[in-house]
DNA sequence: TACACTTGTGCACCCGCGTGCAAGAATTTT
DNA sequence: AAAATTCTTGCACGCGGGTGCACAAGTGTA
C-alpha cells in the first residue's frame, strides 16, 4: 500500500502514451472529438498504469460532484433501511454516489447539512420524518444546497420537491378496506404532529372516514415513530378497558408503530389481533409479513420513486413535485 | 436560490477584510500565525458574505478527505442499521463524513468501491457480512483506498485492519450460558461460509463445546442472513421430526438468523420457544428484546467500536488490529 | 536611537482536471 | 496539385484553497 501514495494523474499517462494531458481526458469524454488511434494509445497507457480520473478535482472544475446527501433522522424504523438499500443502488446505477447524512441528533443536525453542502452535494435528500418546515428552512438558508428533496412524504414547503406517494389514494385505499371489512370503531395511532396538519395520513383518514360513515373518528399522536412508545401508549390507554370501550380497528401512521402496538394489545392486554383489536399499518416493511404481525398495510412504490429521484436529479423532471405514485395494499390477517 | 451560484470564495472574504487570501486562510486555521485583530475583521467579514470554506477543494490541496466509504451488502439485517447510526454519528462528531455505499449487487460492488476510492475517501469501513477474502484483495488492489478496515468483524487478511469484539470471548460466554442452563443437543445455525473458517463464530462454538461436554454439535448454514432462508431451512429440516430428533436449542449466529427461526418454530412446527426448543442469537437488534421474540443474545460494545474506528482513522491506535472488545449476554426468555 | 528578534502578512506555486480557443494535421474539394 | 474543409491536438487559464518561504511590521533590549 505504498505505491498508492505517489498518485497516478493524467499527466503520467500523457507521457506514457506520447500525447498531451489534454488528450487523455478526451479520451474519457464520451464525445469528444479525438481520433480513435490516440484513444486506444491513452486507454492502454491507463490501463498498465493503473490510472482512473480523479473525482475531486473533476468535482472542482464542473462544479458538479454527482454526490447526494441522504439526511436520515430515525434509524428506529426499519423501513428506512430498505429506502436506504433502494436509493443508494439506483443513485449508483445512475452515476451517484451518496452521502449518508445523520440528523437524529437535533443539535447536530444543521451542522451536518452544513457540512454535506462544504462537499457541494448536488442534493440533499431527507427521508427522514421530523423535518418541521423551520429546519427545512434552516437547510435552503445561507447553504449552498443546490435542491432539496422530500421523499417519500409530502411537503408543503415552496423550495422543495417532493417525491411520494399519493397519501389521498394510499389512506382511501386503506379506508375502504377498513370499512369494508365491517370495522366501526376505528382510532389512528399517528406520528409525530409536526407537518402543516392537512398533509398528513391522519387528517385524510379521517375525513375520509367521516365522508363515508358520517362519524368523526378519534385518534392519538406519539412523539416519534418508535414502536416502544406505541406499545406504551397503547397499554397505558387500554389497559382495564372494557370490551366496548375499545376500538376494533387500529389505523396506524405506519407499520413500525402498528407493530409495537400489536405487541401491547397481545402481549399487555391479552387480546387477540385482529379479532379483538385489529391493526392496519403502512410501509410493508419486511417485518410486517412475519407470521408473527401478518400486518395488513401500504407498499409504496419505491423502485419507481427513486427513478424519479434521478429524473428530478438530472433536471429532466417533468413536473416540480412527483406525488402521485400509487402504491399497492397488502391485505394480510392483522385485519 | 439563485445568489447560490456566485460562490462566496476566500477572495471575495478577503476583499471585503481588507487582507491578502491567505490571511483569510489563516483565520480558520486554529494555530495559523495570525493577529487576533485581523482574524476578527476575517471572520466577520465571512459572516456578513455568508462564506464557508469548499471542502472540495481542501480536499484536493490536502490530499485529506475526511470521508469515509461504509460498505454495507445485507440491508436485510436491521442490525445494520443500529450500526450505520451509531458510526455517521460518531465519525461526524469527530469531523468525518460518510459515503453509503451498497454493495448488495456483487456486481457493481467493486465498481462502486472504485468509485468511492475516486473520491478518495480516507478509509473504507466494511459492516457487511459476505466480503470474502478475493473481495477484500480486489479492494485493496489498483485502487486508492487508502485503509481498509473491517468493522464487527474478524479478518484474516493482512492488509485489513479489524475492529470487533472478541467473538471468542462472546461466543464461551453464550456457551457457558447454554451449558449451564442444561441444554444437551445444540445445533448451530450458521451464515454463509465465506470466511476463513477458523475466525468464525460457529467454529468457535463447535470447538468450545466439545471441550466442555466431549460432544461435537451439529451445524447448519445458510447462504445469507436472511430470517427467511432461516424460517425456510428450519421449518424443511424439522417438519415431521419426533422430538427426541431434535436439538433441544438452536444458537444462532446472529439475531437475524434467529428470529426466522423462532418463527418456523413456532408457526410452522407449533412448537414452542423455550420449552421445546431454545434459541439464542447475536447483535441484539431493537426487534431482539420485543415480547415476542424476548431473544437471548449478545451485545457488542458498538459505541466503543465506533470510537476506536476513529482512533484508527486517525492513526493513533495502539495495535493495527483492535478485536478484544467485550460484550455483554443479554438473557432472555428465549433460552 | 540603533540593533536584534519575534510575529504577521503577502506571494509563487501546487493539488488534478475541465473549457474554450487557436494552431497543426489529415482529408476533401475543385 | 493547390485550396478549402474538417478533424485533432496543444495550451493558457480557471476551479478554491494549502504550503513554505521571504519580506514587512511590531516588540524588546542595550
Amino acid at each position: 500500500m505504498k505505491q498508492q501514495d505517489n498518485q497516478v494523474t493524467a499527466d503520467d499517462v500523457a507521457a506514457l502514451a506520447g500525447v498531451s494531458r489534454w488528450t487523455v481526458n478526451r479520451a474519457y469524454k464520451k464525445d469528444a472529438s479525438i481520433s480513435p488511434k490516440s484513444r486506444e494509445k491513452v486507454m492502454t497507457a491507463a490501463e498498465t498504469l493503473g490510472y482512473v480520473p480523479d473525482l475531486l478535482a473533476t468535482s472542482l472544475a464542473t462544479d458538479r460532484t454527482n454526490l447526494v446527501a441522504l439526511l436520515v433522522d430515525d434509524f428506529a424504523n426499519p423501513h428506512k433501511l430498505i429506502m436506504m438499500e433502494r436509493l443508494t443502488r439506483i443513485l449508483r446505477k445512475n452515476g451517484y454516489d451518496t452521502l449518508l447524512v445523520n440528523t437524529s441528533d437535533e443539535e447536530d443536525a444543521s451542522a451536518a447539512l452544513l457540512n454535506a453542502s462544504q462537499r457541494r452535494v448536488d442534493a440533499a435528500v431527507l427521508i427522514g420524518v421530523s423535518f418541521n418546515d423551520q429546519s427545512l428552512k434552516a437547510a435552503l438558508g445561507a447553504k449552498r444546497v443546490k435542491k432539496l428533496i422530500v421523499f417519500a412524504r409530502m411537503s408543503a414547503n415552496d423550495n422543495t420537491i417532493s417525491i411520494c406517494c399519493d397519501d389521498r389514494a394510499a389512506m382511501t385505499a386503506i379506508t375502504q378496506y377498513v370499512v369494508s371489512s365491517g370495522y366501526r370503531k376505528p382510532l389512528f395511532l399517528a406520528g409525530p404532529q409536526t407537518h402543516s396538519a392537512h398533509l398528513q395520513r391522519k387528517e385524510i383518514f379521517l375525513s375520509q372516514w367521516e365522508s363515508i360513515t358520517g362519524e368523526a373518528p378519534k385518534f392519538v399522536a406519539v412523539d416519534s415513530y418508535d414502536p416502544h412508545l406505541a406499545y406504551d401508549l397503547i397499554t397505558q390507554m387500554f389497559r382495564g378497558k372494557r370490551k366496548a370501550e375499545l376500538p376494533d380497528i387500529l389505523v396506524c401512521e405506519n407499520d413500525a408503530l402498528a407493530m409495537g402496538a400489536i405487541d401491547a394489545i397481545r402481549f399487555e392486554l391479552g387480546l387477540s389481533v385482529p379479532d379483538d383489536i385489529a391493526v392496519t399499518g403502512f410501509d410493508d416493511v419486511p417485518q410486517a409479513s412475519s407470521p408473527h404481525y401478518q400486518l395488513t398495510t401500504y407498499r409504496q412504490p419505491l423502485t419507481d420513486m427513486a427513478y424519479a429521484l434521478v429524473d428530478v436529479l438530472e433536471g429532466k423532471a417533468r413536473s416540480k413535485n412527483v406525488n402521485a405514485f400509487l402504491g399497492t395494499l397488502k391485505a394480510r390477517t392483522s385485519a
